[in-house]
DNA sequence: TCTTGACCTAAAGTTAGGTTTATGTATTAA
DNA sequence: TTAATACATAAACCTAACTTTAGGTCAAGA
């Protein structure tokens, strides 16, 4: 059993974040004692690990919240619950290939930098056709100038 | 040139949000025809693929707003905008990094489930440890639930 | 006994990044 | 001439996800 402030510590969460997840119904009634205090259990801990997750991956409270309340119905939210990681799992895959459609542009970027302070102004590397560039930076170009 | 309405549809980006892009100072002064309507040129288009990779990068709009301040001042600001770059790059990839983290955990969620639905309940599959596991899902697990 | 620290609540406040609304102008097609 | 379209502005509005505030309880140590 853990208090709020232990449990803050080691998600490196704000306690008032803590909170709010209850008060929003993400964590399915966490324990309490004779005096009101939160007493959190591994299940609450492995739902916070859960939460981080789905957050990650572009999920709002209101649909964490909605998958917290299937997890309390049993077996017959099973395939729902299934369904909704392939849906985070295909939303999660296209992310990482946008940001790595942006991180191409980026090191283009880094490289045009890099020309144009060693040549003190841009003159020169604003002219470089995606011909006269190395391989590598070519191919970052190519994907994100067209 | 272009229309607004033209670059909304090239961009896939509302109008109000280019309007607003514009009024926040993302686009550096953008020409306007004798009776002030917006004609964008090539250099604000490169200048919006340029935002919604910084945006995707997760820069907020007012540190984009000084990024497309110092491209109008000259060879004095190269360094900072190659740092800048930097910067991003490194935010960018230690972002993908957490992504594919996130992903590890909804991967083994998504046997998980694969594996409870097959059994038309969890009770077996949530006592599976990691070394019953499959080698390829045991590294999912043993990533995310430490 | 007093004070410190960790917990509690409800309600108001905050922030970013737009979006909507109300109103107006200019051009074109019927 | 009228109606539809595409543009313009300023200002108000919206939403999500917290965070802060104001006020209170409770247990332990000096």
């Amino acid at each position: 059993m853990y208090t709020i402030g232990e449990v803050s510590k080691m998600f490196n969460l704000p306690i008032s974040t803590l909170r709010y997840y209850d008060k929003e119904g993400l964590l399915n009634d966490v324990d309490r004692d004779s005096s009101g205090i939160r007493k959190f259990n591994d299940k609450t801990i492995e739902a916070l690990r859960v939460i981080e997750c789905l957050k990650k991956s572009g999920m709002q409270i209101k649909e964490i919240k909605e998958f917290m309340h299937w997890c309390t119905m049993g077996d017959k939210t099973l395939l729902k619950r299934k369904e909704m990681f392939i849906r985070q799992k295909e939303h999660i895959e296209q992310e990482i290939k946008e940001l790595e459609n942006a991180l191409e542009m980026i090191k283009y970027k880094c490289w045009y930098y890099d020309e144009a302070i060693k040549d003190g102004n841009e003159k020169r590397v604003k002219n470089i056709t995606p011909k006269q560039m190395p391989d590598h930076i070519k191919k970052y170009f190519e994907h994100t100038h067209k």
